[in-house]
Parts: structure tokens; C-alpha cells; sequence
DNA sequence: CATTTTTTTGGACATTCGTCCAAATATTGT
DNA sequence: ACAATATTTGGACGAATGTCCAAAAAAATG
């Protein structure tokens, strides 16, 4: 029977896990109020709310407000970086990588602009407050780490440059999520010209 | 005798640039503790103790705390395009203008770094909250149409994607920007190096 | 079933927030 | 000088904030 055991950790496991899922949904719901309210007008009663809980309950799986903005950072990166891990991994020409990784970016911002505010908003948070610098930095580095993967898979010579050009590209990021808001949005076509025109170019 | 007003107005005008003075000190005291805590975590008690006046007199000058941000972005735009105009018109050359913009970035990041922390935050707050975008709209616009002066007057050719060549540098500018806090802090030289380089290469 | 342990609750708590206002003070006009 | 206007003040106001906790409820343990 399977009721034995294998070792004394298989039910503090399950708990684990239930408590991981409970700090996963309780993260996605302060993301969903976030991409409302923005950071500076998100209360942490409005978080609970949006999870169905108590307030007590989110200090329960949170220590504090700082910690649970820090483990949503955490939980886009963690998101996100095998997303496009998975877009490098597919491609194999240097076409196939432009290609794909215009597709990466025209998606995450035509599938959901609301987020990529967040973002912005949570990366402008970490100019002031010490508390998100790290997790912030971490998923910085993890990007462009994945930009630096692509250049080297297109065999790209000179990588010499590789910081300002991921810089540049991410200058195009921000002007096309801001003119998805207060601008006049574009097509996902649009997005997607623009972005493969200016990776085909950088890379 | 001076005594005697040329026109009725004379005193009136004196009083609404009494106004504007201590809307300007109001203002000038509130970008600084922006500078300091940014925008979420600026309360208006913060501003009116940094300008020496009473909370009352806030509403006194300001209709609320929207209206005295708007107020501050404005004064950005005020301030920082003219600073720039005057850049482009003492270059004549396409070597000279080059030369004179990057040096405007550099010294604009090495001079206040938290003022464009500033500036980030607050055009972040714009992605949630209609009533910033406008003032940021128009302070992008004003900054986007320098730029596109620079490159007439530099004699070049297609200027059909000047914007997105301006959203790249602008992504470097937010990249060094972010290098100077939680990274190792560039050189007012190596600042400058790199956006020579990019305009350079851009325009 | 009884008993720990884990999880959840709802509210208390002290601060802080933006807004507003009557009274006091300063300035201007006659 | 007096009256009228402009400016400043300090605090009241309700709402909202993050934090914390005793007690209830649920789940796991024996």
C-alpha cells in the first residue's frame, strides 16, 4: 500500500507546497491590483481583498508589505526568464532568434501592457526604497543575460557593447508601453516591425 | 516721480509674480523631497515642512496634491528645455552638436542624479494616473521634438524613424541612470563616452 | 475521540493621509 | 486712520495606511 511512508518529509512536503501555492495565488492577486491601482495607490486591505482573504492572513505568509512586492518581483522573473529560455532554446538560425525574440516582446506587451507598467512602476520603487533594489537588479541581470545568450547563438562578433545595446533595446520597450497608454496603441504587427527591425539591427 | 502707476495693472502684476515666486518655492522645496523619498512616499506635510510654510497654505496655491505635482512636472519642462535649446543653438557643427548633447546628458545625470529618479517615477505614475499624463505627455513631446531639431540641423537625411531612435537613447539614459544607484556609479567621462558614442551612431 | 498544531479571522492600534475651514495676521486701498 | 482684501496659520475631520494580536476555526496528530 501507499500508505506507508517513504521517508517523514512526504506530508511536511505537502504542506510546503499548499503553503507555496497560498503565497503564489496571494502574489497574483497583488499583481492584479498593482496593473490597477499602481504601486503608490495599492493598499495592502485592496491585495486581500482582490485574494479573497483576511488581512491577517497575508502578515501570515508575508512579513511585510516589502516582502510580499519583493516575492511578486521575484515571481516575474521566475515567470519570465524561462519564457524567453524557451524562445532562445527553439531557434537555431540567426533569423529563427531576431524572429522569435521580436515575437517575445510584442507579445508581453500586446498580450498584457497593464504588467509591463508594473514593472516600470516597481523598477522606479527601486530608485527610492533599498528593499526592491535587489530583487529588481536580479531580474535585470537575468535579462540581459538572456540578451547576451541570443547575441552569442547568432554568433555575433563584437558582444564588446552588449550592455548599451540591450539598453537601447529596452528604451524601445518603454516608449512602446507608453504609447500603448497614452498614445495611440499599436497593432501587434506594429509592435512586432518595430521590435524585429530594431533587434535585427542591434544584434 | 515713479509714484504714479503707468497703468492700473502695474501693482496687480507685481502681486502675480509674488504668486508665482512662492508657487515656484513651493514647488522647487517639493521636487526635493521627491528627490528624496519619491513620489509614494511623499506626503504633503513632507513639502510644507521643506518650504518652511503650513499645510494650509499648500491649498493656499495649490488646488491639491495633483495639481501641485503637475505643477513641478511642468516646471521641469521649463527649465530643462531651454537648457537644451540653448545647447543646439551655440553648435553649428553636426561634430559640435553631437559633442554639446552628449555633454547636456552628462551633465544633467552627474549634476542631480535624483532628479531623474524623479522623473522616472513620476512617469511611471503617469501609467495609472490619467491626470500625470498629460504634463509628461508634453514634457516627451518637447524633449522628442529637441532631438528631432538636432538631427535637421545636423543635415540628416532620413529622418523617418527619428523616434525610435530617440527612444533608444532614452533607454540609455535610463540605463546609466539606474547604473549610478544600486551599480557601480560611471564617470561624468565615461558617462559621456557612451552617449557620444550612441548619438553618434544614432543620429 | 481528544489534543496539539496550523491556519484564518476580524478588529484594535497608532500613524499618516489629503482636504478643508474659521480665525488670526499681514498687506493693500481709500 | 480705517476698511477691505490677501495671505497664513494650526488644527479638525474622516478615511486610509501598515502592523499586530487574541480568539475562532480547521487540520493534523496521537
Amino acid at each position: 500500500m501507499s500508505t506507508i511512508d517513504k521517508v517523514p518529509s512526504a506530508k511536511k512536503a505537502r504542506k510546503t507546497k499548499e503553503r507555496a501555492d497560498k503565497k503564489a495565488h496571494i502574489a497574483e492577486s497583488a499583481i492584479r491590483v498593482l496593473k490597477r491601482l499602481g504601486y503608490a495607490n495599492t493598499g495592502l486591505r485592496d491585495i486581500a481583498s482582490e485574494a479573497g482573504t483576511s488581512l491577517g492572513t497575508l502578515h501570515y505568509y508575508f512579513e511585510d508589505k516589502i516582502d510580499l512586492i519583493r516575492y511578486c518581483i521575484e515571481s516575474f522573473e521566475s515567470q519570465f526568464v524561462p519564457y524567453i529560455e524557451q524562445l532562445i532554446a527553439d531557434s537555431q538560425s540567426r533569423e529563427e532568434l531576431v524572429t522569435a525574440y521580436a515575437n517575445g516582446w510584442a507579445t508581453a506587451i500586446v498580450d498584457d501592457v497593464p504588467l509591463r507598467c508594473v514593472w516600470f512602476d516597481l523598477k522606479s520603487q527601486a530608485l527610492f526604497d533599498p528593499a526592491f533594489c535587489e530583487p529588481i537588479a536580479s531580474f535585470e541581470n537575468s535579462f540581459f543575460d538572456l540578451f547576451a545568450a541570443i547575441m552569442k547563438k547568432a554568433a555575433v562578433e563584437d558582444t564588446s557593447d552588449a550592455t548599451i545595446r540591450h539598453a537601447k533595446l529596452q528604451g524601445l520597450f518603454l516608449y512602446v508601453v507608453h504609447g500603448q497608454v497614452y498614445a495611440h496603441p499599436r497593432t501587434r504587427q506594429e509592435i512586432y516591425d518595430l521590435f524585429y527591425e530594431a533587434i535585427d539591427e542591434l544584434i
